[in-house]
DNA sequence: TTGTAAGCGTTATCAT
DNA sequence: ATGATAACGCTTACAA
């Protein structure tokens, strides 16, 4: 494969201005520059951005560690991040960590070797010595969607502790009192949040938290569908299932849909995360909506000032509540169509 | 940042056997391995994958270009590759096509850049000057999903014919004969193939094909929406309306709900490709599932031979249709329970 | 404006 | 078994 050596003798200049031209730094004549385009197209050249960076040392390129490529948020939030960052002039490089902590270090460790300029990172449940010694070695680092405890790392995220709580009031008008949630992992900041948030509302709707009626998930559709398994088990199953995330209503929709029971009438369901085909379930599922664009947005923005060595604004936004029918809403209540869910890359 | 001189100095050895060591090439006294781990771990030291790229002209990596991240279809593509790359020592470095094909060329360009070890390619609609100069130039290369015409590149793809004539007997056993069928780019193998296994199907099955009910869309939601409209709002609008991929199948079925009509009783609907959530929507839809596992893991298997100089053979798996209620099936038709598609990644 | 040459952190060759 | 050193393809002082 032909180098800037090539490409010079055959412009007939040296390297230095092969590569000037190339990263137009310096003058150079316009005859010149164009002896070397010409050259690079006949040769076909293509940079060596492994050599480049190993000489600048910075790739332009940045990591994201999501958790779990399967779950639509995570995609959406992915696209939002490569959307902003290839605005910047930097290329992302996905790593899925499939909510497994292991699987999470390969990729922050591959990451870290491959010389990311920076990194961002929706954290698995533990906190695991690599993470740990990343954080204390300072490399450009930005939690996404998560926070992990003690650990001082800017984080960009979203709040759903209001939209929680407007949740819960919402449930209690309809008159359910019986409302069971299944939580994320207690060790990561959303599942514990939530669960607290969940909690709060409750009291003081002055609705009993039942522990019988907390579960607990890993964000994955099958320990959703084990959680509502074991609710619906229950000698006084909940009157609403509130799912800690999308993948686990879905899972709680297969349990649900498996024993043939019938929403809302036998079992109300309700949906932390929105996606698109919410509205097309029967009937269309209430849920909580995250700003996934703005997320992304943030989320690039707080690395790109960390790894420019600028301080960091963390970011918390907040979550909103999306009304449809699944809960036992009356029909005319408004909610019924349309996606609440901002950025679904639908245009 | 810690470089194998600092190792080999704390160590008391030399970087040729720093390096022995983190290879384990040649051989290395017990003793001495023992110190430089130690050393090693002590400075926290993290080869550069950079610095170890350039110098062996291989990255362990490889480039994935898919259509649109936001399709779940080329997610769970992605993480069936992901795995698979894995189990053999690949990073897989993911671009998003977006369906555009100058997004297509960018990260085409930046993944040769980089220097991957191979590429995996969902092309887009066009051909390219930057694909036909890869294909030319001999790097490995692998499509995935489509083919482009006339460019000889092994290809691994499902074909649907099969069960696309499948799908249209069953429409027509069930009395429909006014068939709509929302195709994706007429450039693209997956838009054209479609088509014309569908044009073929109708014919063999007696029923007629009339122009105005085939449309055509981009395989984003937003055109399969479009489509829709235009085909309702025709004066004898179709009884089924068969969209292209299940992106277009939201899109129509957003349409159909914004309209209040209701399915199958005002028009029936069946999507190319199966998700998780088809059988939750109002009645569950009726689909045509890939084996996307087994897609992806072919793909980086001959990808891999490609990389290695060894001949591959390129691959065509089956199609099936997975029979739902969308489309006016009798309640006692079985197919209505379980998920179609093979690994949806829901253990 | 252009050229020469050093150096980025590895691996690999050739000695010892 | 280990060490010295060249080379990978590029960018960037420094010189001319």
């Amino acid at each position: 494969m032909a180098g800037v050596k090539d490409v010079a003798r055959l412009a007939g200049v040296s390297v230095a201005t092969v590569s000037r031209v190339l990263n137009d730094s310096a003058s150079v004549t316009d005859a010149t520059r164009a002896r070397v385009l010409a050259a690079v197209d006949e040769l076909g050249y293509r940079p060596n951005a492994v050599a480049r960076s190993l000489r600048t040392d910075t790739t332009r390129t940045i990591g994201l560690v999501i958790g779990d490529i399967l779950n639509p948020f995570f995609t959406e939030l992915a696209r939002a991040i490569e959307d902003q960052a290839r605005a910047s002039g930097y290329s992302v490089v996905i790593g899925n960590a499939d909510e497994r902590p292991e699987r999470q270090d390969h990729y922050v460790r591959t990451l870290l070797e491959q010389r990311v300029d920076g990194l961002l990172l929706c954290p698995t449940a533990e906190i695991t010595p690599l993470v740990r010694d990343v954080v204390s070695g300072g490399a450009p680092l930005v939690f996404l969607d998560r926070t992990l405890p003690g650990l001082d790392v800017p984080t960009v995220r979203a709040d759903g502790a209001a939209a929680i709580a407007e949740l819960v009031r919402h449930l209690a008008r309809l008159g359910h009192r019986r409302i069971a949630f299944v939580s994320g992992p207690a060790l990561l900041s959303t599942g514990r949040e939530r669960t607290e948030a969940f909690k709060a509302a409750m009291e003081a709707a002055g609705l009993a938290v039942r522990p019988e009626y907390l579960e607990a998930g890993d964000f994955q559709a099958a320990s959703g569908r084990a959680a509502a398994a074991r609710l619906l088990d229950l000698p006084e199953p909940p009157e609403v299932v509130f799912a800690g995330d999308n993948l686990m209503a879905l899972g709680a929709l297969d349990e649900i849909r498996a024993r043939r029971l019938r929403i809302p009438a036998d079992v109300g369901i309700a949906s932390y995360d929105d996606v698109p085909w919410f509205t097309h379930v029967d009937p269309p599922v209430t849920a909580i909506g995250q700003p996934v664009q703005e997320l992304g947005r943030r989320a690039v923005r707080a690395l790109l000032e960390r790894i420019e060595g600028r301080p960091v604004e963390p970011a918390v936004l907040d979550a909103r509540l999306v009304v449809r029918r699944s809960c036992g809403e009356p029909a005319d209540e408004p909610g019924d169509e349309g996606n609440g869910s901002e950025g679904s890359g639908r245009p």
